[in-house]
DNA sequence: AAATGGGTTTAGATAAATCTAAATTAAATA
DNA sequence: TATTTAATTTAGATTTATCTAAACCCATTT
């Protein structure tokens, strides 16, 4: 196992999210997702492709192979590792791990994070939902929907939220939503693409199209 | 509270501990620490001077000043609170928790390691009975001596140990001593400086010199 | 007082990571 | 097919941290 320096391991990390969505990523997205310049992008794309961690032919956009792959995901399970200990350990707010969490995933001494994994008690998911690869880069596909996408009057248990904002965990906590809340969407309206929701036998209650875009659900 | 770099933190750190027996540190000792050159450190010492973290003027040496000192209180309360949770919480032997807190002192959130701090039931020492700075930066003045300086027939309790690798580790474990054993010294050898220690009514036993001038105990 | 030599600093080079501005490419438009 | 333009790459500079080799300072010895 190779080291990586904090940068090469942002750029690697970054791509990896990235990819999720499009098949190839494009010099401009990954420096819009950095904030960096894409001459930069360009630069480092040309190490990391040295490096054999990638294909990356100019012009062409780039993609992780299976070794930088193999890489992400163990930045990512340090990352997630963290964020849980912050958060289950150290009393962290849902929405303050993140930040912390970008720096300790770079120390990367495996006997380190798999004790770490250990103490925890082997958590499967962050506390934002998401999952976290085992030591071998294990990583459980996420059969995760969209509320928006999810049928009327069917219960589903809240997953994960896509955005970590304070602003977004306030609203939540607020409407109590949180991860494993059990909820069923009763009514979408085509004007606003609002739609209401009922948690339990509460009354039902409304939420935005905005909020309901970053509200995910188990689907299995 | 300006943030620093891991490379000035490091050179920052080492001043600190090099200060301790002399009074102002050199060039060379500086780069003998830190295993750079020379140049290296004349040229970190500038750009310290410049941050007003350190006294320093050309073939005259270097010194800390207050808030240089501060600055390295606070690295050294970072990286003592890993050493502790690494022992205490993820089961690190004693001879294994200074590299790995070698890098995690350098992520330097201040609610994270008063968390931490807090976390860990706000520890006093570190593994190797090395104090550590609350937030405050304030740190008991460790009152201890040498076993080597210790009367005859005096009990005392180990407090710290100098030297920290595995092979002493592994020496003390043999011995059983460890940090909390309460000990007194019988006899001392001229010819080899070599001593008889007797722990509680055990039968008494030798240890050579270079052992005893790395045990330190509580002199109060 | 002059010479010596170890410790220290300076000069100049290199590698990593970044930037701005200019050049280039590829795709969309005329 | 030629032109335009937006994305991308290249060229050249900058900052930080490091190094080697040469120059310099100064305390001790001749
Ligand atoms: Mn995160
Ligand atoms: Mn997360
Ligand atoms: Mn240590
Ligand atoms: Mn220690």
């Amino acid at each position: 196992m190779l080291n990586y320096s904090t940068s090469e391991e942002n750029y690697i990390k970054a791509i990896f999210h990235l990819q999720k969505q499009d098949g190839t990523v494009t010099t401009n997205e990954l420096a819009n997702e950095l904030k960096t310049k894409p001459a930069s992008v360009t630069d480092m794309m040309k190490k990391l492709k040295a490096k054999k961690l990638l294909n990356y032919q100019p012009y062409k956009g780039f993609r992780l192979n299976n070794d930088g792959t193999r890489v992400a995901l163990g930045i990512i399970r340090r990352h997630r590792l963290w964020e849980y200990f912050l958060a289950e350990k150290l009393k962290f707010s849902w929405d303050e791990v993140h930040e912390v969490a970008e720096d300790l995933e770079h120390v990367s001494n495996k006997k380190l994070i798999d004790k770490l994994d250990e103490f925890l008690g082997f958590p499967r998911t962050d506390p934002h939902g998401d999952p976290i690869p085992d030591a071998n880069g294990k990583i459980e596909i996420s059969r995760k929907i969209c509320i928006t996408e999810l049928p009327l009057h069917t219960v589903a248990i809240v997953s994960s939220v896509s955005d970590q904002s304070s602003e977004i965990l306030e609203l939540l906590e607020h409407k109590k939503i949180t991860i494993g809340t059990k909820l069923e969407v009763k009514k979408k309206f085509d004007f606003d693409k609002s739609m209401e929701i009922r948690i339990g036998r509460h009354p039902v209650f409304t939420i935005s199209d905005r909020l309901a875009q970053n509200i995910f659900v188990q689907s299995n």
